[in-house]
DNA sequence: ACGTGTGAAAATATTCACAGCT
DNA sequence: AGCTGTGAATATTTTCACACGT
């Protein structure tokens, strides 16, 4: 996944390297990672609310999921819950945010400030969650040298300096399919190590760069796979009404009787 | 209780649909579904390039993932390729379309216009894809009213109407985390089976209806902890026990092991 | 009592490797 | 000779269920 390894996101990501050597260091799985940021937003939200300790149970519930899969997660990165109590709200969200390496605020380079570069210039959940955007970079000269939520954008070609100048790790690409390997290209050869993608295309990168991606029209098309499933199954439809048994008309389009 | 599906980015979806139905209808398993958009969007990029034919494995290639998983994927589907030959891009482009329900070009209505909800409101990767920006929806007064990308913003207090006359079935939300759970409320009942979450919450949802979200500083915390990993920690979390809590300088790049 | 932590079982997903069709 | 389709082998993830600590 991501790298493309999965996000499954959803997708994925990528992978790889191979194997882990002998000396395993606790390594975390790949799908208890991705649902650590969710834990964390949910103990940010008990802490907000005064909670001081919570359940499997709860947190849980509060992150949708099941807990026996939570405790499962969390066993993975220590044993920070007290039995017959419950888990201290401000120790494991310190521990999650270890663990997800959010202690330094990290420094973020936004790469394409088209609509969608623009709005995520400006989300302000990147900053509440553990990133500072520290560099707004386009190639359209008329875009080069605005000013957009406080900081002046660079031209692409600037892009190696920045990254040294800032000690940028990961960046976000928002540039239109066309472009998006040229600017990886470059963000790698200036020394970024994880890559979160939105443009809609595969980028090539060396081992030791993580790509992640974000396919919005993907993610409307997985649903639409469901939603097609759906609809020629009259049994899930909600129970109140009648239940129209009626047979699924062949023409098929759901799937593949094979 | 609420049953909830949620899924994670790649992985975890869904569950259910337990009875096998003696017709066996191969029921896609969830990962497959989630790499069937990527798969389409590579051979609508080899048919415009004017490429009949396509192997496995320079398929897989285009879509970054290896061969034996793209072939075991479209298994799936049916056997929609030739032996010695390959696949035939249109005809797999069609099979995927129509196992993804994308047939019908599907109408969606998009609630909130903040700024990510502008920028997705303006995004052409929905429509060439197979989805048409149906409504656009907000509570805002001062954005009610106006035209946003030929479409005019309409109340959310017209939103079951809107989603009955419209036969949406598909909805993005990208409002502030406080108003999702509401509008989400209002989207199930207004018959809404399908939701694409921007808000960073967990959304309660009946059984019937199918939640993906996208969580943008997820994606970021999630490279986070790789690029940490890759940088080398001095401390490891947690399981030989004492931590030194004292801040280590991440500043150092320890070896990587690997 | 209560709720964590975790082995073991079950379910999913990925990869291998090759038989079989063109 | 080439490439698909797929069983079988692996690997990963989820779920179960209960021993154990508080």
């Amino acid at each position: 996944m991501i790298a493309q390894r999965g996000q499954l996101n959803a997708v994925g990501a990528t992978v790889d390297q191979r194997s882990v050597p002998a000396t395993d260091q606790r390594s975390v799985p790949e799908a208890t990672v991705a649902r650590l940021a969710t834990y964390l937003r949910a103990l940010i939200g008990l802490g907000e609310h005064g909670v001081a300790t919570v359940s499997s149970e709860s947190l849980a519930t509060a992150a949708g999921v099941n807990s026996a899969k939570l405790r499962k997660d969390l066993s993975y990165l220590g044993s920070y819950g007290v039995r017959g109590v419950g888990y201290d709200v401000s120790v494991l969200t310190e521990q999650i945010n270890k663990t997800l390496g959010l202690h330094q605020n990290r420094a973020v380079a936004l790469i394409g400030l088209g609509h969608l570069g623009q709005a995520l210039a400006g989300y302000a959940g990147f900053a509440s969650r553990g990133f500072r955007i520290a560099a707004l970079i386009d190639a359209h000269p008329a875009l080069v040298g605005t000013r957009l939520h406080g900081l002046t954008v660079q031209h692409v070609d600037e892009l190696a300096d920045i990254v040294r100048r800032e000690s940028i790790a990961i960046a976000v690409v928002a540039v239109p399919a066309a472009a998006a390997q040229d600017v990886c290209d470059r963000l790698v050869s200036a020394g970024v190590t994880s890559i979160l993608n939105f443009a809609p295309t595969v980028l090539n990168v060396p081992s030791h760069v993580d790509v992640r991606k974000v396919d919005l029209a993907a993610e409307l098309q997985i649903l639409s796979f469901h939603d097609n499933r759906k609809s020629g199954r009259p049994e899930c439809a909600g129970a109140l009404g009648a239940e129209q048994s009626l047979a699924v008309p062949s023409t098929g389009k759901v799937a593949v009787v094979r």
